[in-house]
DNA sequence: AATGAATGAGCCTTCATTCAT
DNA sequence: GATGAATGAAGGCTCATTCAT
């Protein structure tokens, strides 16, 4: 499938290698996510993965090549699960949709599969970001055209940026006790519910 | 840069200090917010604030207590800010707290007076930004119950916690380009402002 | 690459072990020459030899059994090749010895046989290039005294010690341009040359 | 004199300062050349001249830097006594120039001040050395000239290179036993003598 | 009181070498 | 016997923080 990836992750060859890799992303994603990817250190997370330092270096050549994994790991989670969503959009009511969209954000976290607070982070692998926060912003605002016909290109555009920036908030509620999260995540769906009615013409 | 001081009246070190503290808090915010709270350096924000590392460390007795004042100061000025806002609330249209709310958090950018992202900083300074944002989540309520005055406080306590999650959309937007940015801002106010009407009772 | 091996007559062990040594004695001398000893890494030798890096651990226990071993092939590739310059010394004239010592460096230097800086490499190896060189200074002085029969042993031996770092110089100018090379080897021959004459006694 | 200085050895603004640079610079000659550039550590020079890591990078913010400075060093004590050589040429016999020569080349070993064997050292620094071997070599075809005046631009360089290399013998042979040493050495005066008398014209 | 220097802990990364299949 | 994987020791370098002038 794929021969030689410069700078990124290497993919192992044998048995071991994958369950290693596994354990590795697991314990990368706890480390990133906890500390952010400056204070996050590859020495911690080989030690959680169970791993010799070395041994992390043989599969993500350096810190980045691995917060890069994770990214696009991540991505391709979200990215997937969106290209799903959109599948079932076509029929579904304002109502169905704003609640699934925070299905879908739900769904993404409780997948320890995310990873690396959106902050600190410079250079490469903020381009990558900024790519997937893009496929992430089209993706949504093609469901929403599905769902509201008359909104044109651009006004879908728009609201999916506003969209996406709500949907944040999903991370945030998460940390609350289960009473209050759950009336907040109801909000959450309300919230969207009449932010999408407010643009779709009376019939 | 260091003249005579023989005869000349000394400022009081009080009010040297002031100077020498405020410099230091200026290029505190400038550094922790362009690098980030990691890539910060002390040696960095003392040069840039012409100050000695040891008289930083001086008034500051470590990286964690400067964020932490830098912060504390964030605060008071959001705080105040907000307090302001309250007082002007009675009596406005849902469509002019909207806007207002808007303003406010657009003003707290441009006061080049806020620093450190949300994400990096673990350890005490968390306690101290989650009082922040309990007080800031309290003010809203407040708020909401001033122009929505059939609000519980419960519920405007919930309402709050969302409006504190969109209004950090204004941070995400402002980095757009210009044309983009007023786009975004104007459907940002909407977004309130059809989540508010959703709340007021149909008269 | 590995193909059937069925009723196929396999080479001997000996054999297959003959061409494995031999490749990774080529590309020993490849990498060591070009990094030098420190900046070699096994790994590269092994990649470089077609080997898999435990294989060649199976033959050169350490990095500096390799050093050792390379040290080994080119000190008595250099030793024969002597040798067999002195069998044709006897009757040769001052000039043709002088030309001759400067090919015979000059051969050796072709034949990427030869490895390892004179520099880094402490330890164990040194006393192996010690020996090497002493056999070297002995096989000169042996020259010299066939040429020059009225010198001394200790005499020879000094002269040899002079001359064997005359030839270093070979290497050095033979990094020049082509046109500044031919001449500077051309005046070692001619310094040889006069520094042989001046041992010899008037006739 | 200086202000600043890129990636280059800062100089110590305090008396204290240059005791440090002083005594990190004589580790870092003693383990420089006696390891060689890359088994050097700079562990250990710091180790050696009774200073703290971080404080060596203080003064040479890299290892490349330290060598740098340190061939700078040897390269400026040099060339000053090649040319405090050449002031006292005219006028002496050729016989005096080759012990000269000889005894400028042993002066310049005494003085603990060269560093770093002639190998590895890749990159930048290897610029800085071709530059001062070109200066050398500019200096001694000079002396040349002066004590053989019949000399051609071009010949007194191609001799200045025979002449370099044979001087790199004294480092060789003082590593001998005084006795051998001493009739090295002054075999070695001989054989410049005999080069230089061969490059002049017979009166 | 103010400041340049000193420091040690720790980070990312590499590599020779040994295991285990 | 051959090979990819595993590993721990070490290296260059940085930075928050403390001394000493």
């Amino acid at each position: 499938m794929s021969t030689t990836r410069s700078a990124v992750a290497r993919e192992p060859k044998r048995q071991r290698g994958h369950i290693r890799v596994a354990a590795i992303i697991e314990a990368g994603v706890e480390v990133f996510t906890e500390k952010g990817y400056d204070a996050a250190t590859m020495t911690e997370i080989a030690a959680r993965s169970g791993t010799a330092i070395a041994s992390l270096y043989r599969f993500f050549p350096s810190k980045e090549a691995l917060a890069d994994a994770l990214l696009l790991q991540y991505a391709n989670y979200a990215l997937d699960g969106l290209a799903e969503l959109r599948s079932r959009a076509p029929g579904m009511t304002l109502d169905g949709i704003a609640g699934a969209f925070v299905d879908f954000r739900l769904e993404l976290q409780s997948q320890r599969r995310f990873a690396i607070s959106l902050a600190d982070t410079r250079g490469a692998i903020d381009d990558k970001r900024q790519r997937f926060r893009e496929a992430m912003l089209d993706g949504m605002a093609g469901i929403l055209r599905e769902v509201i016909p008359s909104l044109t290109k651009a006004k879908s555009e728009v609201m999916a940026t506003i969209l996406l920036q709500i949907l944040k908030g999903v991370a945030v509620v998460s940390q609350e006790k289960p009473t209050a999260r759950r009336v907040l995540l109801a909000e959450i769906k309300k919230l969207i519910y009449v932010y999408l009615a407010s643009a779709e013409p009376l019939v």
